[in-house]
DNA sequence: TATCTATATGATCACATAATCATATAGTCA
DNA sequence: TGACTATATGATTATGTGATCATATAGATA
C-alpha cells in the first residue's frame, strides 16, 4: 500500500510537503488560521514574528497550495486550504506522545 | 483542538518530525521498511545511494525513534517504529491528490 | 495628489544539513 | 591472528533557506 502511494514520482512531492511544515513558524501559522481566515497583521501579531517573515512564509504557503488567499480592501486574508494538514499534525502528536511514554516506561520516569 | 495540540512546546518537537520526513531518500527508507526489516546493505541496493549516506540517515531516523535498530551477527537489521508515519504519507498524498485535481479543473486539464 | 496603512519583495547574511570521501569500528570465518 | 564483510563516523563541501533590513507596490482616505 505504502508501496503505491510512494512512488518515485510522489517521493519528491511528499517530501517537499513535509518539509514545508517542517518550519515552527508556518506550523503556528497554520495553527491560527485553524479559527478562520486571518490578515497579514493579525499573524505578525500572532506569531510575535516581523511582517516580512510573516508574508514570506504566507507566500511559500500559498505556492504550496497550503493556504488561499483573498484580498479584500487594503488587507489580504488568507485561510487554510486544505484542513487535512491538521490530521497530519494530530498523528505527529501521537507519535510523540508515544514516543515519550516509551521513554518514560524504559526510564521510570 | 488544534490550539491544544499545537502549543508552542509542541511547535518545535512537530516541526522537526515533519522537517525528518521531508528528505526523499528518508522517505524512500521508510518506504522499504514498510515491508518489514532491512539491513543496511539491502537498504543501500533498495535505495541507489551510498552506504555511509543510507547509514547516516537511519542514524538520523534512529535518533528520532522513527525506526528501530536491531543487531544481529555482522549486519544491523532496520525497522519502522511507528506504523502511524505511512498515515502521514497517505494524508498527503491525499493532499497532493486533491491539489492536482483543483488545477486539473482550473486549467481544464 | 499627498499621505497613511497593509502587504510583498529583492538583497544579504547566517546557519543547518545532505552528500561525499576516507577511515574507523565491529563481527565473522579461515 | 589475519582477511573479509558490514556498519558507523569524522571532515569537508555545497547548497538550500529562514531571518532581517530596506524598499517597493497597492489600496484607502483626506
Amino acid at each position: 500500500m505504502a508501496k503505491t502511494t510512494l512512488n518515485p514520482q510522489n517521493l519528491e512531492s511528499v517530501a517537499t510537503r513535509f518539509r514545508i511544515l517542517g518550519v515552527p513558524l508556518r506550523l503556528q501559522i497554520l495553527n491560527e488560521l485553524a479559527d478562520g481566515e486571518r490578515t497579514v497583521t493579525a499573524l505578525v501579531e500572532a506569531t510575535g514574528s516581523t511582517q516580512p517573515n510573516v508574508s514570506k512564509h504566507l507566500t511559500t504557503l500559498l505556492a504550496h497550495r497550503l493556504v488561499k488567499r483573498e484580498k479584500r480592501g487594503n488587507s489580504a486574508y488568507y485561510s487554510v486550504a486544505d484542513p487535512a494538514v491538521f490530521e497530519l499534525c494530530e498523528i505527529v502528536c501521537g507519535n510523540i506522545e508515544r514516543a515519550l511514554d516509551e521513554e518514560r516506561r524504559a526510564f521510570g520516569g
